[in-house]
DNA sequence: TTGATATGGTACGCCAGCGGTCCTATATAT
DNA sequence: ATATATAGGACCGCTGGCGTACCATATCAA
């Protein structure tokens, strides 16, 4: 249904959180999930996660917790859905990296789908769309209302 | 995981293929499906709920079969989704029409959610783009290449 | 009139993936 | 030494996507 799941609602909700403490401040997974009110063990996978992939910094032991390891405008929306669900795929057929290399990637049932080329510019203009919202951009509730060029 | 479900991409290829009818003629969901190595049982439900919504005619009985009831240019590709999907949701807790009449949609854990407003304005913005997609455009080729402005 | 062919409507089953919990190991401040 | 934190797993219930099946109804053709 198009929808992003409830890990990167988690993680961005985080990653907002982090974005605002001080300087070399730490805030830690049960802080942060208690004061939102999300799952705890759940939201301290998503920053293992995040932790895995450099979106954010671990500090392990007592007073441990997490910050920012990026800059606010190097973090698209795009990479943290994509690290939290696996790459984007707006079709069953469509490969994640925008077609990391084989630009027709073969569809599982139909030798030449005849819908192939339609479905993959939508893939591909949906995902830059999200790879330009940055979390500076969700700070600052900035984010665009300017409709997107329609043309497909 | 952001993606259209394999019902819309049936839907999809069956208006394609009625698109490119002779006026007055018809097609079966099992010629259809046929050609197209779809599930022929997956496809007649998909056919039946497009024509309870009006987007084909259907004619019963033997020789009978399916056309479509609108200009290509009045389909678009939201439209289809939401017939054979429901209401699209990019996040779980965005109601479905546009915020249909209450515009801050009540989030199921959180009272304020942090995020409510940038995620609603990526829905939005995903939403509008996807209901200027027309079948029009996807009969054509034409689906434009153009970024979507990236403003959050 | 009868049979073949088509849609209308609905119910059912399988299974992957999402959402969430829990356990053990390790690191560190007090 | 103890409490607190992350690291890295395994595990599991449930919803939703995908596909099948069944019966009723409509229509063409022999």
């Amino acid at each position: 249904m198009l929808s992003m799941t409830k890990k990167t609602g988690y993680g961005l909700i985080a990653m907002m959180h982090l974005a605002r403490l001080d300087k070399n401040a730490l805030a830690s997974a049960r802080e942060i999930s208690e004061q939102y009110h999300m799952p705890t063990a759940l939201l301290m996978n998503v920053l293992k996660e995040l932790a895995a992939a450099g979106y954010v910094r671990s500090v392990r032991g007592a007073r441990g917790g997490y910050c920012l390891s990026k800059a606010t405008d190097d973090v698209d929306f795009l990479g943290l859905m994509e690290v939290l669900e696996g790459p984007m795929k707006f079709a069953k057929c469509v490969t994640g990296t925008v077609d990391d290399g084989n630009p027709e990637a073969t569809c599982e049932l139909m030798p030449n789908c005849p819908i192939s080329d339609p479905v993959h510019r939508v893939h591909r203009k949906i995902r830059d769309y999200l790879s330009r919202v940055t979390l500076s951009d969700i700070l600052s509730d900035s984010v665009d209302n300017a409709p997107i060029d329609p043309t497909v």
